[in-house]
DNA sequence: ACTGGCGCCTGTTTGC
DNA sequence: TGCAAACAGGCGCCAG
């Protein structure tokens, strides 16, 4: 699930469950699941330890163990952090962090695509990946100025986490349907104008998705595509079916009547 | 610089 | 009903 929203709820969850408790246990039921590190490596991190602080950039989020040591988070495509206690932990809870006071985090991920780090600092780990500006805190004026030295199509971009950050398949897609174009719109075919409408299109519908708990069907379904993406396949303006099409390897669902290719 | 295809993984849905 | 294929809210790598 994890774009940006399911990002931010993570976070939260994080810093919820975790801050100044101590860490009792680290278990990693799947050590694919970390990059760079390894069982020992983890454990000796993070074990009498305690999380000061957290942040998020994009998809990724991270949490302050050390001076110099921070974890980091990916989600991949099926990962999510969840808070339990007891010895009953989730089905494919690969990696988890017990603490003193009895309350435990579960990175879960069924594919296996959701990765830890150990990491030195978030903006380090940010510039080693090449990442864009958080698509969240990003102002108007870099988003233009990124936009007018691209080329290819619209959704690709967005999706491109080195341009903007946190923006995946589904929100990318709710983006463009608030304003109006179509996924496979050339970017030099957009001037300053259809930038601020995308750059305020993408606020709106991470806010909403934030607001939503990072459930895409829980968005106002009278508004928003995602809803009817997984219900009815019918655009909410005109009731026509949705098409989908793949642009930049991943399926993009759109209203060919609401969303305009040229213009 | 950007696109398309593949691999990484496995659970769920779809189609014959 | 059974089984295989397709698909999936991501990303890194490769070739073109």
């Amino acid at each position: 699930m994890p774009e940006l929203p399911d990002a931010v709820v993570y976070r939260r969850t994080f810093a919820d469950t975790s801050l100044d408790q101590t860490v009792a246990g680290v278990t990693v039921a799947d050590p694919i699941l970390l990059d760079g590190a390894s069982r020992e490596g983890l454990e000796d991190a993070l074990l009498g330890r305690a999380f000061s602080e957290t942040r998020r950039h994009g998809k990724h989020v991270f949490a302050r163990y050390a001076e110099g040591g921070w974890l980091a988070l990916h989600f991949g495509m099926t990962g999510r952090l969840t808070a339990y206690e007891g010895e009953d932990h989730p089905e494919y809870a690969y990696v988890r962090i017990a603490f003193e006071n009895g309350r435990r985090l579960a990175l879960e991920c069924p594919r296996k695509f959701a990765r830890v780090r150990l990491v030195d600092a978030p903006g380090a780990f940010v510039d080693a990946k090449a990442l864009g500006p958080d698509a969240r805190r990003a102002s108007l004026e870099a988003v233009q100025d990124r936009f007018r030295g691209r080329r290819g199509t619209v959704k690709g971009a967005l999706l491109d986490q080195s341009f903007l950050a946190g923006l995946g398949n589904i929100y990318a897609d709710e983006v463009l349907y608030q304003v109006s174009r179509h996924p496979r719109t050339p970017v030099p075919s957009l001037d300053d104008e259809d930038v601020r409408a995308i750059y305020e299109a993408m606020h709106d519908v991470l806010d909403a998705a934030v607001a939503a708990g990072a459930d895409p069907t829980a968005l106002p379904a009278g508004r928003f595509m995602l809803p009817h993406r997984y219900d009815d396949e019918r655009c909410p303006a005109d009731g026509r079916p949705l098409e989908t099409d793949s642009v930049s390897g991943r399926t993009a669902y759109f209203c060919p009547a609401c969303q305009r290719l040229e213009g």
